[in-house]
Order: C-alpha cells, then structure tokens, then sequence
DNA sequence: AACATCCTTACGGTAATCCACAAAGCATAA
DNA sequence: TTATGCTTTGTGGATTACCGTAAGGATGTT
C-alpha cells in the first residue's frame, strides 16, 4: 500500500474524514495542508528529505483568505505538481462533477482517480486509493460517463471560448473584438451570432441569457 | 453537556468529522442521517421513545439521489423540527455563508448556531456546542456581521426569484406576467428592470448575461 | 475553367433591453 | 387636510440583440 501520502483541503474536518479513510487502509504517513502553496512547498521538501510523497489527494477549490497564495486552485497544484513528479498517483476529491472539468483533468493532467465528495464519498475514495494502488482508473459513479459522454462533443472549444465571454459580461461586438485580436476565426460579429444561434438551437435555449445558463449547468464553462 | 445528539448532513466524510468533534467533546450517544426524511423520523421515534434527542446539528443543502424526499433542505427539516420542539437547540453547519440565509434562520428559525464549513469549520463547531449548551448563540466569524443593520445592500427572495426566472430564459416581459400570475409585487416591467439594474451595481455585472453568471457562480440560484 | 458547397461576412428590419425621467400610488407626520 | 418622502409604474429614445437574407471567399470536383 501507500506509504506517505498527502492531503490536500481547506475543510479541516473533511481532513479527518480522509485520515480516517486512509488509517483504515493501514496508511500511517500523512501530511495535510490547508494551503496549496504550502502543499507544495511540503512536497518539494519531502524530495529534498529523500522521502517524498508517493500519493496525493486533493480538493479543487479552495476558498481565499488573509494568505497570500499564488497557487490558487487544485487544478493549478496539479499542473504544478505534474511537472515535477509526471508519475505522481493523483486522486482528486471533489464537490464538483462537472463532466468537462473531470475530463480535462483525466486527460491533461493525467490524474489517477476522481472522487466525488457526496453520500458515499469515503467508500469511494477507499475503493480509489485501492484501484490507483494497483494501476487502475477510479472515477465516482456521477462522473463514471465524462470521458464517454457524446452529448457535449458536439460542442468545440471555439463554441466554449464563446459562451464563457458571453458569461464574462463581454456583449456580442466586444466577443468579435476579442476574437479578432486573439487571431481566433471566425471573429466577425456576424460569425458569433450566427455560432450562438446554432448554439441556441442545440441547447434548447430561449436567449443567451438562457444558454449561458444551461451551458454553466452541464459544467461546460 | 448535550447527551444525545442528531446529525444530518449527506456528505459521509464530514459526517465522520463532525463525530471526532462530538466525542471530543464527551458525547457519545450520536445518531446520524444522510437524508432529512430519514432524520425526521428517527427525531419523531426518539420522542416516542421517551429518549429525545438534545441537540440537532444539519447542513442546509442536500443532493437529490434515486430516493425520493418530502423534505429536501436543512431549512425545511429545519423549520418542521421547530414546530414539533420549539426550544431544540439546533445548529446550522453549512459550507453557504450568505448573510441573508442566515438572517432568516436565525430570525425566523430561530436557530442557536451557525458555523461555516471552513479552514476551521471543526474548531468553531466545537466552540458552537459549547456555547449553545450554555445558552449563548454562536456565529462563525465569516457570517457574524449578518445580524447588523447595515446590510439593506443583500439580496433577499424576491431578487433570487428574479434572476431565477431569467436564467430559466423568461425575457423580462415575461417575468413581468409571471409576478403579477403569482400576485408577486412590484411585478410591473419596470420595476423588474429597476431591479434587475440594482442588482447589476451590486454584483458588478456588465449586463443580464453576466449576472446570472455571478449569481449561479456563488450558489444563489 | 466552371460549378457546387461550405464558411465567413455584411446589411436591414424587428424585437428586446437599457436608461433617464416623469407620473401615480401610498404611507407617515405636521 | 396638506405636505413629504418612498415605492411602484409608465414613457420615450438610445443601444443592443435577434434573425433572415444575401454577397464575397475558399475549397474541392468534374
């Protein structure tokens, strides 16, 4: 089994819910952070210790506060870590289920397993630190289908691009500026109406309002 | 100290964090629940019982799963609970820190704490219980400020109906009828456009779109 | 080269919204 | 009662979004 692992959440009782977790499966060597700054300031000492850290398990958001941090989200301390230690077993817990953020964490950021925090959030994380032991994908039952999931592929990250400015308060002619000075095609005004039409239409969406809406729902932005 | 205690929150981690805080505490009768249906009826069994339970610490918010559920927030449970023994101590434990909500549970519900799930959500849970079992109302330091006067700048049910209805892609127009449908005032489309402007200011959007953004971002609809 | 097809862009009329201001309703106090 | 402030409602003009149509371009096929 593991034998040093580290945690990774700003709720300290969600902390000792995992500690139990992982003292049931006769893991002793725990750290915690709070921080992600801190995590990886630990982590990088435990290399430098020669005793470094052979499991991660992390939330994806973390709440801000006094401290000064310059890694502020799960995602980032992933990415970071990723760089230092590619093989790193990473399992990720989380309230978030949103399809396309579990996707790109599987595939860019090559995460070992993805639990959902919910009803049965310390069984899965038990059964998830077993699986990724043994080289074996785990993702929660809710998001067992984000990598298969037909539904959103139709939808491609110029369309994404388009409704997370939409949502970012920028009006129609503003998106066609950004667009433009992005070098992204098309850019015209009359692209990005004619592109939220059809993405009206696919989504069943009465308005934009509407659309950004139903789009913040599926978890697409 | 509180004998037997009631916990109701369906996340099964913090369930086991709150527990380590109970029994720090020398509470060792703990009954706890996943569902509020399921809490309420073991409250109702407890009384029958000639064994009632003393304390009811609950989350507000519940995911929905396959079993079906009368009562589907903590608010809910929450408010039957003070009809059937109005002088339960009861203490909210929620990750939401919106000053309205917690106005209302305090005034209205007449809860005795409120702690946020936090970096030191279990410390301040702890300093909670002990203050409630001494007669004194405890508030987490986020959410302590809730009670002054000063903020007439919150959003308050008529604003969430509002924004609600626009992100399920009713035009304002539309709204406009559906207020007056539901004998719901002012309901006329100006006052709907002054409201929604209001509420433009306060949350900094640039426009519609960009509002329900924010408002579904921090968890309000 | 000629043609079809698809994609991008432009334009114009209609509808929705934004915004400032004015009128009406309603309570409280002099 | 009248005056006063506050809220709600109404109005008109500017802006933006919506939607159909059509012109221009690129690509591929024959």
């Amino acid at each position: 089994m593991f034998k040093k692992v580290l945690i990774v959440d700003d709720h300290d009782d969600i902390n000792s819910g995992v500690l139990n977790v992982l003292k049931a499966n006769n893991i002793v060597n725990i750290v915690y952070s709070q921080y992600c700054d801190d995590a990886h300031l630990k982590f990088k000492r435990a290399i430098f210790d020669q005793e470094p850290f052979d499991l991660l398990i992390t939330d994806l958001s973390f709440k801000k506060d006094h401290r000064e941090c310059k890694i502020l989200s799960g995602e980032a301390l992933i990415d970071v870590l990723r760089t230092e230690a590619p093989e790193l077993p990473i399992i990720v817990y989380s309230m978030n289920s949103l399809f396309q953020k579990v996707r790109t964490l599987i595939t860019k950021h090559r995460v070992n397993a993805y639990v959902c925090k919910d009803r049965k959030g310390s069984l899965e994380l038990s059964q998830a630190i077993k699986a990724v032991y043994n080289k074996i994908q785990f993702l929660s039952p809710q998001v067992k289908n984000a990598l298969s999931s037909k539904l959103d592929l139709e939808i491609n990250d110029y369309d994404v691009e388009l409704v997370k400015q939409l949502s970012n308060g920028l009006s129609q002619a503003e998106i066609s500026a950004y667009l433009e000075q992005n070098n992204m095609s098309p850019s015209s005004l009359s692209s990005v109406e004619k592109r939220l039409n059809k993405l009206k239409d696919q989504f069943k969406a009465n308005n934009a309002i509407h659309l950004v809406a139903i789009v913040k729902d599926l978890g697409l932005i």
